[in-house]
DNA sequence: CGATACAATGAGAGTTATTCTTATACGGGC
DNA sequence: GCCCGTATAAGAATAACTCTCATTGTATCG
């Protein structure tokens, strides 16, 4: 990951930097930034798609898998982290778009194979006025979207 | 429902495109439309959310736990169903989009519940556009999308 | 119609991701 | 260094879902 002097250094400060506003959320919700946590939240932000429970343990041995669920879901609520559901039969976890960025999910149908997308910036602000209209409109009080795209991955398509 | 003979008509009659639909799709999975699978998909046709496994054998006392799951899994394989995972810890089913229309959801994030939504057209078709383009410039192979919408609903929204 | 062959069903056992329990370790304030 | 609430870890418990297998339904062929 590292090519650089200068990119280190700026991984290294990035890194600072998501620690802060993660300790500043966790303060909020009366909740400790432990060591445990720290490690868990490393390995999410080390991850470039959503992982699997079983995933962060293994990354990281320190973990043990009772400590990474109750983690997680401390994290969750305190808005670090969120739990994505799959077709597969488990959840995936990642850091929350606060923290990182909106984008949306490639789901691969025949492998569950699950990759990060970045819409085009225009259509999202379209999505966003039409929720807004919905909210002016219904009783419904929408807060956020997600766009899953369902198709084949490069492996699993038909060449 | 019913609240005229016109529109009893109009239903049966509906009822019935439907039931073909479903028996033609089944044909081509090499799959028979049994009496369990006639009376899931009447479950399924008669609520206008997504419900669960349990929902499904409650409504119809006929259907055994056990069937509905496999049956649910031999309608999904043959496109006949699509199962939708939630934030809670069971999944939902709702009859495919190509059987009845696309539609979004929108979820509560507070009780979970989830009902079906219509967005614009011209949003959608400004969604679809955008994944032709994808599917061009990019390894990856769209089938269809869906979006979800997820805020609070009219009973868990602070009045 | 009756026989045959195989698919569908249902009751319950089995599986597995996730949560709960409980005893122990940590860590900040004095 | 000691106290006390919080975090941790190992494994037991839970619950959604799947599998097994004996039985029943059903399409087809004679």
């Amino acid at each position: 990951m590292v090519t650089s002097a200068v990119s280190a250094t700026e991984d290294a400060s990035a890194a600072a930097a998501l620690h802060t506003a993660i300790a500043r959320r966790l303060e909020a919700a009366r909740q400790r930034y432990s060591r445990g946590r720290r490690a868990l939240v490393d390995v999410l932000a080390g991850s470039e798609r959503p992982v699997t429970s079983a995933e962060i343990a293994m990354r990281d041995p320190v973990l043990s898998l009772s400590s990474v669920y109750r983690n997680l879901s401390v994290l969750e609520q305190a808005g670090v982290v969120r739990r994505l559901v799959t077709q597969e039969d488990n959840a995936r976890y990642e850091l929350s778009e606060e923290l990182t960025a909106h984008h949306d999910h490639l789901i691969c149908e025949q492998c569950g194979e699950v990759s990060d997308y970045t819409l085009g910036a225009q259509l999202e602000q379209a999505i966003t006025a039409a929720l807004d209209t919905l909210a002016k409109r219904s009783s419904f009080h929408p807060r956020r979207h997600h766009l899953e795209i369902v198709g084949l991955c490069d492996r699993c398509a038909p060449s």
